[in-house]
DNA sequence: CTGTTAGCGCCTTCAT
DNA sequence: ATGAAGGCGCTAACAG
């Protein structure tokens, strides 16, 4: 269905003539001020010098008939809208939720405001998702990794500044920033066998993830590092969700394969984990030491807490934001991003 | 820092030229085509027939040239945005995301696209960010809860068709639902009741926030009906977060005070009474049974699952949307709300 | 069925 | 320092 300016879907009994109080216009306020709209035009922008009086009988004007300039037709004076664009994956994710917050905060005071849509990590829904943000012109976008490929990425750079995290693409009028997903594998599989553990299962995120990947690269390379034998029996594929990581471990426990920890794509698959384990009467970290991947909110409130691998979102996201304001031609102060760390808590244990 | 229009501030090494190449515009497509610009706006809103050589005429050079309608001129002659406004108080909140999905999949397909800003719990800062997008001009506005007053909410149904969370203020142009929070406070502490615990906790949320002093009135009757003393020492203050529910609970047992079980007010709150409990080794629920409210996503994975109520969120934000559309005049299937709902898990335990 | 005309509200030369 | 005039891209009468 598309509602979209279809005249014959007007049916509820909506009092026709309550909306917009007859909005006041530029002109109202020229009038009520004697003087011409340039002149409060002017004074709105700052583009040029005003004599006072006119300027307090202007703002007088303003307040009393509560003003606000259309943003749209201003925009379509100046083709610029204010907005901007943000493409989450999944609005209910406490990770990019994360990332929202810093980005709404690196934001913040600029006058511009996020519009968001969420790509639900299918390539194909988000460029639509884009393509609808562009019709409506906006005036920058961030992409909060997803699954564009790289030309697609750059394609839209073509209309507006892009600036997308989780990849490495740069352009005139594109800017990203990646985390050392790898490194952060590799952290918290050394960890693991610096406690001494031999035996590291390893729950997986999704196959087309890049970031997942990665942290299995960085997983096998700990491993390898340490002289220790990559068992592909001891790698099962979750899928960052919960149940998905209720399952892997299910299977790895019933594969009767013997490991004495389990390092999990991200928290959410290492809380499916832990059920499982719990479920079955394996004691963390007595029995079997874990590890997650993203420090949510919640992991320090596991019973016990989750030892897990802190990505700095947050920051990503007031990058994002700081950097895509730059990109609009607005100076920023730039931010560094902290590195990925280990924060150790209580789910591991040396063996 | 207000960057909006000042010229002052343009800086960054932007390339200049790269951005919105040459946008098409309808009178593009009606050259093209060979048609006046009407006739291409006419195919474009199905204002009017067309005679179908035109119509594949206007199609293809659509197509060809890759026009998108500005909205924003569209906007200008039509007083209409296709946006509408989202107030929730916290982009981080896992409850208000799930509210978020809901308000999402309602909209969906309706052209409609949701621009959100966070009011943090903060009645001034919510009323602003309201301002903010009303000077956006939207078509509609959907308010999460929060702090504003109904008169507030009242006044900015003046300007455009409202939905309004968490409360009961009805008008022409405004709408609202209301989950019933004493009846989950009720059904939470009757439970506990049921299970023949006697001394049961509760861990408040914040003072001013009217949800939870439903659900302590609902706390307050359970324990009433059972003819049980309502003992103002087992109520402690929390804040709906992890760490109000942590401190909470040490207090409570700081107070030397008995009890057998505990309801929180959310599970965020149950979360943190948890791991006060657990650090310093009571067990849950052998020793102590727990209720948390909302059943947030991670409560099923909290060893042991967390008992809580559910609410129907999710619902609520489809809801508020589809009322939405309702309001700004798009014929809607009428959903209704599922109530609150106890859901057993495994954190409490019959005495 | 289709083209012509006239703005929506604002900003920006161009004069003064 | 200020006003007048034109136009951003689109749609909605009004003619034909």
């Amino acid at each position: 269905m598309n509602l979209h300016r279809n005249p014959s879907l007007t049916t509820l009994p909506v009092s026709p003539d309550l909306d917009t109080p007859a909005a006041v216009t530029v002109l109202d306020v020229a009038r009520a001020a004697g003087v011409s709209p340039s002149t409060v035009s002017r004074i709105l922008n700052g583009t040029a010098r005003v004599a006072a009086d006119k300027r307090a009988a202007v703002e007088a004007a303003i307040a009393k008939l509560n003003f606000r300039p259309n943003l749209f037709a201003r925009s379509l004076k100046t083709g610029t809208t204010m907005t901007v664009g943000i493409v989450t994956q999944d609005v209910e994710s406490p990770f990019y939720g994360r990332a929202m917050k810093g980005i709404e905060e690196g934001l913040s005071g600029s006058g511009y405001a996020p519009i968001i849509v969420s790509g639900h990590w299918n390539a194909k829904e988000e460029a639509e998702r884009v393509e609808l943000l562009m019709a409506r012109r906006i005036d920058g976008l961030i992409i909060l990794t997803g699954h564009l490929s790289d030309e697609q990425v750059r394609a839209f750079a073509l209309h507006q500044p892009v600036v997308a995290t989780g990849r490495q693409v740069d352009g005139p009028q594109l800017r990203s920033c990646q985390l050392d997903q790898e490194m952060g594998g590799y952290l918290a599989t050394r960890h693991l066998i610096n406690l001494g553990h031999r035996r590291i299962a390893h729950i997986t995120g999704p196959q087309d993830h890049d970031d997942a990947q990665q942290r299995l690269a960085g997983y096998r390379r700990a491993l390898q590092e340490a002289g220790l034998a990559a068992d592909a029996a001891l790698v099962v594929q979750g899928d960052f969700m919960e149940s998905g990581g209720l399952m892997a471990m299910s299977r790895l426990i019933d594969s009767g394969e013997s490991f004495t920890a389990v390092f999990a794509a991200n928290d959410q698959s290492a809380y499916g984990a832990r059920m499982a384990l719990y479920r079955r009467g394996v004691r963390v970290p007595d029995d079997v030491s874990v590890v997650g991947f993203d420090d949510l909110p919640a992991s320090a409130y596991l019973t016990p807490p989750l030892t897990t691998v802190r990505q700095p979102i947050y920051e990503v996201g007031l990058y994002a934001a700081r950097t895509l304001l730059g990109l609009m031609g607005h100076p920023v102060e730039p931010i560094t991003l902290p590195p990925m760390e280990l924060v150790v808590r209580e789910t591991t244990r040396r063996l």
